[in-house]
DNA sequence: GACAGAAACATACTGACGGTATGAAACATA
DNA sequence: TATGTTTCATACCGTCAGTATGTTTCTGTC
């Protein structure tokens, strides 16, 4: 009986080809060793998640894993990474859709990083394992990640005179570091729901505050 | 040659007694185990520490340790307990110190719960450690936590009307998250000594607009 | 003070998991 | 087609959290 590498002669040349290149092969078990990571560190959590449950759903062996990555950190990493790369995506969208109002336009990407973060399993990869495992040098030294984008955009509205001219990393701090506690108290609350809506009342408020503050 | 169980007739009877009590054997080994389980959990992080070099720093065996502890779970938990209750100590104290301004109280135990966050070992176990490990609930459920001070000050600051009406769950979260966050980029600048004073600066600034909104 | 029972610990062991060593299969290049 | 390299599979090791069981130390009672 045939071994099912029947070529596909479609015309999208997305399907598997009959001899796919090294690359393809390698992007394709990546993604899955991705995929899976993802799965099971956003459910179980860093800890309780195995390499080789990792490696079971994701149809490999560690000798695959151990040959894309260096180990468990590093792949936490990666998934962390892309974790991060869609949060500042969504970001940047809702940022760059009020831009034109500096500091109306952080508003609107804190909101938006607020309501990303209300997900329990972005929560648990990117608020929860992540500074134990990775610790706080490695969050930052990510290339792309929400806190750089918090400071760009106050360092833009400081700028542009939105608000009161000061320092932008302490502000930076406090804000990115209040919003992330914020998504966890939220999702917890008991009507999360009305949780939500209270908070962006009072994040607004704030907002206005630091605004109008001398 | 005797052997060494000689009685101490001093007067102070806090050095062990020739038949310590089961209560006094108890209490010694279990500060032994916390004193050791704290100094490592502090420097080498949660999962880098093993028990038996617990144990062996503590003079004990793991039968002794899990006598006393269901795990390793709950010997973080009982560190991080302590480590809250010294931390609620230094913020309670600050607070009670200009207790007669609502506000101005909450803002001198946010910094003092800020400087005492400034200590990398207290960092490790209450900021990096304690969310991924313990998760939110039983961070919340211990009785004794920071956030519940903050809190408390915040909502009678309401109260008083020191500062416009508000639910003060929102304000919590985001000036508790917000303090934490800052205390881990202030010991991570490039001089922690001036990020400290600009912290300082903005929180005060923060707290002025706050106390001024609408 | 002898003795039964309980509390406080010690010792030996197991299973699971992260990581490594080594070899085979799939692909690339000539 | 032959050779080297990449990609992965398999077998194995060390470590560590947790357990099972035995031993010592204390407590209450006669």
């Amino acid at each position: 009986m045939a071994t099912a590498r029947t070529a596909a002669a479609d015309g999208t040349g997305r399907q598997p080809r009959a001899r796919p290149t090294q690359q393809e092969r390698s992007d394709a078990t990546v993604e899955d060793l991705l995929a899976a990571a993802r799965a099971l560190f956003a459910t179980a959590g860093y800890a309780a998640t195995s390499l080789d449950a990792v490696c079971e759903r994701a149809g490999v062996t560690k000798g695959a894993l151990y040959h894309h990555f260096a180990g468990k950190k590093q792949l936490f990493s990666a998934v962390y990474t892309r974790e991060q790369e869609r949060l500042a995506a969504r970001i940047s969208s809702a940022y760059l859709a009020v831009a034109a109002d500096p500091w109306e336009a952080v508003f609107e990407g804190s909101r938006a990083y607020l309501e990303a973060s209300l997900d329990p399993e972005v929560q648990r990869i990117t608020l929860f394992d992540a500074p134990g495992a990775l610790g706080w040098e490695a969050m930052r030294d990510l290339g792309v990640n929400c806190r750089e984008l918090t400071y760009k955009g106050i360092a833009r509205a400081i700028r542009k005179g939105a608000i009161p001219d000061r320092p932008a990393d302490p502000l930076t701090s406090m804000l990115y570091g209040g919003l992330s506690e914020s998504a966890m108290a939220v999702v917890r609350a008991a009507d999360p729901q009305a949780a939500l809506a209270e908070a962006l009342t009072d994040l607004r408020r704030l907002f206005d505050a630091l605004a109008a503050g001398s």
